[in-house]
DNA sequence: GTGATGACAACCC
DNA sequence: AGGGTTGCCATCA
């Protein structure tokens, strides 16, 4: 049986604005840990486009897509509408890394 | 079953 | 900072 994206969704739609989370970090928050892989998997095949998709990036900050390429160029510019600067290439992860709070927490039981 | 792949992560120079 | 290695794990050919 195939694992089921469906907590990875709903977890990444509670990222809020001006915030970021890590591959590794979504997939702990899931339920999943050490299938940070597997949610880089998940992002690629489900449609996004109703998800801030953009708000998760490497541990490290970085953008884990081709740099320069037309995805990559899109997060960027999305995060920094959202009021994120970048250092070079990187979000400073201390700074913007998703800390979720109890009512997080709590939500996060309900499902 | 087996080996390759990848929107990862933690190390170690 | 930058580059290489290793461990990881679901998918897919």
């Amino acid at each position: 049986m195939s694992l089921n994206a469906q907590p990875v969704l709903t977890i990444l739609a509670l990222v809020p604005c001006g915030k970021v989370v890590s591959y590794g970090q979504l997939a702990d928050l899931a339920g999943l840990p050490g299938k940070a892989r597997w949610v880089g998997q998940v992002l690629q095949r489900q449609d996004t486009t109703q998800l801030p998709w953009h708000r998760v990036v490497a541990s490290d900050g970085r953008l884990s897509l081709a740099k320069g390429s037309e995805g990559w160029q899109e997060q960027r510019q999305r995060l920094q509408a959202e009021g994120i600067i970048l250092r070079g290439d990187r979000v400073p992860m201390a700074q913007y890394r998703w800390q979720p709070d109890l009512a997080a927490l709590l939500m996060l039981m309900e499902y």
